[in-house]
DNA sequence: GTCTATAATTAGATAGAC
DNA sequence: GTCTATCTAATTATAGAC
């Protein structure tokens, strides 16, 4: 027996999930609050109803991403091995959430461009907590970084982490090669993770 | 004496450059012709005469950015030292360019995640010969890669490179850093190549 | 060449039936 | 809770005056 709480619940998440394939796939703009409805299976008025405007929408789909990355590198601090090691597992988990979830670098980019409310919005709720986690893995693991090159180390990591699945199907008209195959994620993970830990 | 050829060709460059400006900014279905039109201090009728289409003005924006990278990247070939110095320097120039052109990696990753036909005109007309010519500097540079990882060195640098510069914005608001500083625009490049080529 | 006016479509948001 | 119908505004593209 279903009750009406749950169903609120899951259509609620039906449009969540829809949302972030279609901002992820679409932009802010592109993604319209039809085409979002119609894939989650239900109707446009329904989006007015759990959600209040389409940038509600847009927050509780970010919200979800970045609630799944959070909860995907958490378990990195508890690796064994050396420094050395670990910060590799570290990154090679992070390249291996990228390949899952490329709508993480999408988000960040299509967003991170503009100077506008969503953006800040994203900065200070969930990046800000994730980055901090992150000099502190940094200097944890690496405590021989200058910090000032903090930024310029986070940074590079994420673009040679995530590129390659954010734009999965332009890379494989370009190279040929798939990069959501899990022997290309495995090569990714690698290349990058002795990349910047040789 | 202004010919009526001289102001077609001044207007249409004025058009261009604000399309190459909020295409960038805001994506392609976030900025409208009007924007576009009112940007380039023009009317939006003059759009559709210059260009047939908003998708034709989209060619022509992409077609600007890329063959500015073209002739950006042209005289890396001829630098002097060793094979290192010179793929150090190669990548150096990258991330000046990247620094200069934000949109271009804007565009990469806003048309690269989806499989439609902007993305597949992008990736025949001007992303494969690039391509190309970054396997030859590769295979003259660093001989000893593994040819399969290309495609995983390729995405890794250009998102190294370019994403800091991409995401300003946030960058400011995440780190306190701005990445459009000559000094943060050295110390990436810097940062960057040692990093591909240690 | 450039502009104004407008047609046709689509967007997000609302109101109310069930 | 979910859906249909509709409102207002903004979109691209067109037609025609200057």
């Amino acid at each position: 027996m279903t009750t009406r709480a749950q169903q609120y619940e899951a259509t609620r998440r039906r449009i969540v999930d829809a949302a972030v394939g279609a901002f992820s796939e679409l932009g802010f703009y592109g993604a319209s609050t039809r085409a979002i409805a119609a894939r989650a299976g239900a109707n446009q008025g329904l989006i007015t109803y759990h959600f209040r405007s389409k940038d509600e929408l847009w927050k509780a789909a970010a919200e979800q991403i970045f609630s799944q990355l959070a909860s995907a590198l958490r378990p990195a601090l508890d690796e064994t091995g050396g420094a050395r090691e670990q910060a590799r597992e570290a990154i090679r988990r992070y390249v291996r959430f990228a390949a899952a979830h490329p709508e993480l670098f999408r988000f960040m980019v299509e967003e991170g461009k503009g100077g506008d409310d969503r953006m800040q919005w994203l900065v200070d709720t969930h990046m800000k907590p994730l980055y901090l986690g992150f000099q502190q893995l940094q200097g944890e693991y690496l405590p021989d970084t200058d910090p000032a090159l903090m930024p310029h180390v986070h940074y590079a990591l994420a673009g040679a982490a995530s590129l390659i699945f954010a734009v999965a199907p332009e890379c494989i008209r370009l190279t040929g090669m798939d990069p959501t195959k899990r022997k290309a994620i495995d090569a990714h993970a690698e290349f990058v993770s002795r990349l910047f830990v040789p």
